[in-house]
DNA sequence: TGGTATTTCACATGCTCGTGTGATTGAAAA
DNA sequence: TTTTCAATCACACGAGCATGTGAAATACCA
């Protein structure tokens, strides 16, 4: 038996998601609340197996409400659920260890696969959230900067400067005199358009160049 | 009729792919090769709606492959395809545009509805994947760096030193003494343990301040 | 009410950094 | 073969930065 602990402000859609979800085999809602103000102690009090979790939801809303349960508990899966598939509710319910994300257009039948799913230790998706979800992924990891056209050599100083060296160190590390290294970190500066350490060692964090 | 263009080194298995699929309604193998060395030229020719494509390939492995596919074509579905649901690989399949990544244990039935959901602009996953999928991308995300108690002036002095301004600009900026933004600057090095501008900004990025 | 932290400012010293100018070597490209 | 460029080193100057010491006003907390 899965037991559902659900979150929705509309009474008609907890009545009918109650209706639907108890009146299936191997499912039970434990209980239903309209919004989130309590729910780290509801969770503690029911233990469901899966929480069932709107986002636009009044005073707290669902959002808050899965911080405030990921606070205190790692273990209980949380399906979000939503009208929309906005771009930054997905990511914010991501980042904070939601476990799915449906949309309430699912057909009833795919709702409750998606919910033993869920408490299997699947993480269910409507179609359209996953895509978002590998585009979002693909993307963070896809904007390595411009080409800045670096030699190995000032590659490798600029690196020590990210390190938080000073000239004076650099130049004992690589076996080169000092002037050396301000002839390198010169072109550097030219090739980066900076024209100090510290600008420098920004572009480097921000264009991903380390 | 959804194309599929299918690699897979092991003859059996490509053998039993390609009737599998070729065998089903609305499905077609219109070519299956045993890797990826002219993958390019091959989507090319065939112009395939989704490519099967394996991941462990002797010559030119799948991810090469995708990648290589990826730097012509935007377009065509690419659903990766292992035996196992190896950390490194799904996040270098994602980062390099697959639309979709799948278990060989799937079942053949399974098999072809995860087909037909990638031809239709899906991104279908083995459950285990999805969940790898979602941890990976709450995990990038947790990591906010420590509180190193900064005030609220010497954030905004952190914040100007990081945009790459000088003692002077901050001071006019702040509207204080040029002493002041040093008093500030050397609280500052104390809390976050540094002892230069470029270190200080180097650790904004790492631990996320800014 | 007194300790603590924040914010403000001042003066001084010495190292670090940015820049200008110039030179040599070796390897690769035209 | 000449040209170009990366990498190496040198000297010098001035501005910027790090640090030390000291102090005063404000605010908050116990």
């Amino acid at each position: 038996m899965i037991k559902v602990l659900l979150y929705e402000d509309n009474p008609q859609l907890r009545e009918g998601l109650t209706m639907l979800i108890s009146g299936s085999d191997g499912f039970e809602v434990v209980a239903a609340f309209k919004n989130c103000e309590n729910v780290e102690a509801e969770v503690a009090a029911f233990e469901p197996d899966v929480v069932l979790m709107d986002i636009d939801m009044p005073v707290v809303n669902g959002i808050e409400g899965l911080k405030r349960v990921r606070l205190v508990n790692d273990k209980v899966k949380i399906l979000m659920l939503t009208v929309f598939d906005d771009n930054q509710n997905v990511f914010q319910a991501i980042s904070n260890g939601a476990n799915g994300y449906i949309l309430k257009k699912t057909p009833p039948a795919r709702l409750l696969e998606y919910i033993a799913e869920a408490a299997t230790g699947g993480a269910p998706m409507t179609a359209s959230i996953a895509t978002q979800v590998l585009k979002m992924f693909a993307n963070m990891n896809t904007k390595q900067g411009e080409d800045y056209n670096l030699s190995d050599r000032e590659k490798q100083v600029l690196q020590l400067l990210v390190d938080g060296y000073s000239y004076k160190m650099i130049a004992s590390e690589m076996f080169i005199a000092i002037d050396t290294v301000r002839s390198h970190i010169k072109k550097i500066y030219e090739k980066l358009h900076v024209n100090s350490k510290s600008e420098a060692v920004a572009k480097a964090f921000k264009d991903r160049i380390v």
